[in-house]
RNA sequence: GGGCCGGUAGCUCAGUCGGUAGAGCUGCGGACUUUUAAUCCGUAGGUCCCGGGUUCGAGUCCCGGCCGGCCCA
């Protein structure tokens, strides 16, 4: 029977073309899926960064290499690399190959006079596929260092074709949802996610190098704890019992200060229902670490270091990306950071409205004082405030006062005049000495009610020992000195529950084995969570969470590939 | 959840007032022993996201839906 598809996609027939040049190599009794992958010539196998180290004293100032000075240099000492071809080019009895491994990439400069009748099979091959040479270093004569293979053979074919070369792949949902596709066709993205494993790597150095103990608790919770957001639900069953994916590891870090291993932490992904945006996925990894006998002012500094050596460990580890990101970045992690309580962050806020009554009303009393004024008249006053300053009439006034209103009490009052009046504006208030960057701000000293697991301050019982790190206006982490008294912790739960039986979807459960296990005496400490994601994103000015998440979530495709054999 | 924008060849994109579906790259055939987005000659390739409507006629206008992006919540 003859072929009865009438047309031929474009895609299609490429396909169908690469499939018959397997078929031919099969017809010939070769693999083009081997993986007898070795030298014949003697070759030594390497990856292509090291060939191209064996001929870096060849270069010249210009990055070229000469011929005989490669030849000088190494002379017939054969290589063996294998890698992708990312580039093909015939000029007849010539033909330049382009070869990438995880390492770098390298030239194939391929003669008929070197292959002699097996030049013909350079026909078969396609950017795409998966290539192993072996010969001797040259340079070409435009000064390319360049193997000139006496054998080169196709490892893998690749049956589908790549994105065009000149402007790649830019297509976002392609690149989302066919992340193999998008790491070969844009080299900076794998940087970025080379950089996500350095960064984790040297977040893992420093927290070891304190003595701190990585641990894994459970991902599967029977109740919700450790942070404020909804939760994924899932089933067990064999125990026909539902299980909720965890929000965070915190209640169980600190059972384990409870248990005496006193510096604890954990890397792992946590799971929220909530809404997915540029800073949001519904899966994401967190840092979270628990230090006995320390304060939260102990983990200010410890993060401030932390952070800078995070990135220093970054720079070396990837030097050229790392320039290329730090010159873009509208921060700096170079200059001190930036420490402010709530109170008077809201203070300084309330000024640079130059609303006059807001003025004199923190020139005497502080935060508590506009909250006072606020109530009084926040809704009927806005239409005047509004137009005191270029500040004032920037303010979200609508979502400040519906928020205001919805406040039972003082503090989470205070919490949102912080969330309305200062925080947007932390990268404008907050900078380096010369202006031109910003600089990350510590917010300390949280309302108590907006903080359900941290410690009562001891001289001002109506704020918490919290802080939370901003990063280009950006929350980044949050930390506090960890609540220990069992009673005031139980109280705490009893005030969530209540706001869940409101309605609030975000509330914490009652966790009565924690309580068990403060009463048992969880010694004084401090602990700090952070989102990895968010600070691989910063650190390489990625816009979007999901280019920092190799496989974010997207909705299901209709139909995911088209070719069938 | 709301607002705005987008979906046309494998990829990147044009498509005017509603009147035969276009380009470049890629692919395929050919030439070429120093290319770098090689060049030159020839050539193929389409569910215009899906469904409905208006119309003599819809990629284009209208309605609904799907998918994505940005902003807001």
């Amino acid at each position: 029977m003859p072929d009865e598809r009438q047309t031929l996609s474009a895609e299609d027939a490429i396909i169908d073309a690469r499939r018959a040049k397997a078929e031919v190599m099969r017809a010939r009794g070769e693999n083009p899926f081997a993986n007898d992958t070795v030298p014949r010539l003697g070759g030594h196998t390497g990856d292509i960064a090291q060939v191209r180290a064996t001929a870096a004293d060849a270069q010249d100032a210009a990055g070229r290499y000469d011929e005989s000075r490669v030849r000088a240099l190494v002379g017939d000492e054969v290589f063996h690399v294998r890698g992708r071809v990312i580039a093909l080019r015939s000029t007849g009895g010539l033909s330049f190959i382009r070869l990438r491994d995880r390492t770098g990439e390298i030239q194939l400069l391929v003669s008929e006079a070197a292959l002699g009748a097996d030049y013909a099979r350079l026909a078969e091959f396609d950017v795409g596929d998966v290539l192993e040479a072996e010969g001797e270093l040259t340079a070409s004569k435009r000064g390319e260092l360049s193997i000139t293979p006496r054998r080169v053979r196709l490892l893998t074919k690749a049956l589908r074709p790549l994105p065009e070369k000149w402007h790649g792949l830019t297509d976002v949902e392609i690149r989302y949802r066919q992340r193999y596709v998008d790491l070969i066709a844009n080299p900076p993205v794998a940087d970025v996610f080379r950089a996500r494993s350095h960064v984790v790597r040297a977040t893992r150095a420093i927290l070891d190098e304190q003595g701190f103990l990585e641990v894994e608790t459970p991902t599967m919770h029977t109740l919700i704890g450790g942070a404020a957001a909804k939760p994924f639900l899932t089933h067990h069953n064999a125990l026909d019992m539902d299980l909720l994916m965890r929000i965070a590891p915190e209640l169980y870090l600190k059972r384990l200060v409870v248990g005496g291993l006193e510096r604890v932490y954990e890397i792992g992904r946590c799971y929220r229902n909530e809404g997915i945006s540029t800073r949001h996925n519904p899966e994401f990894t967190i840092l979270e670490f628990y230090q006995a006998y320390a304060t939260y002012d102990d983990l200010i500094a410890f993060m401030e270091s932390m952070l800078q050596g995070i990135d220093h460990r970054l720079a070396q580890a990837m030097p050229a990306a790392h320039a290329t990101w730090a010159a873009a970045r509208p921060f700096s992690l170079d200059h001190p950071f930036a420490q402010v309580s709530m109170d008077r962050a809201v203070v300084a806020a309330a000024e640079r409205t130059a609303i006059p009554e807001w003025l004199s009303a923190v020139g005497d009393g502080g935060g508590d004082a506009l909250v006072t004024v606020l109530k009084g008249s926040l809704g009927e006053r806005i239409k005047e405030w509004a137009k005191s300053s270029p500040r004032a009439k920037g303010l979200d006034w609508s979502n400040f006062r519906k928020a205001f209103g919805k406040c039972d009490s003082d503090g989470e009052r205070l919490f949102a005049c912080y969330e309305y009046l200062a925080e947007p504006f932390l990268v404008d208030d907050y900078r380096t000495p010369d202006g031109k960057h910003s600089v990350p701000v510590f917010i300390k000293d949280y309302p108590i009610e907006v903080s359900p697991l941290a410690r009562r301050n001891d001289a001002r019982p109506e704020l918490a020992d919290r802080f939370e790190i901003f990063l280009q206006g950006r929350e980044l982490g949050n930390g506090f000195s960890e609540l220990n008294d069992p009673d005031d912790q139980a109280g705490r739960f009893r005030a969530q529950v209540e706001r869940k039986a409101r309605g609030d979807e975000e509330a914490m459960d009652y966790d009565a084995d924690y309580i068990r296990a403060l009463e048992h005496g969880m010694p004084p400490a401090a602990g700090f969570g952070m989102g990895i994601d968010r600070l691989v994103m910063a650190l390489t000015n990625a816009t979007s969470i999901r280019d920092v998440i190799l496989f974010p979530l997207l909705r299901p495709e209709a139909s995911p590939g088209k070719s069938t054999p």
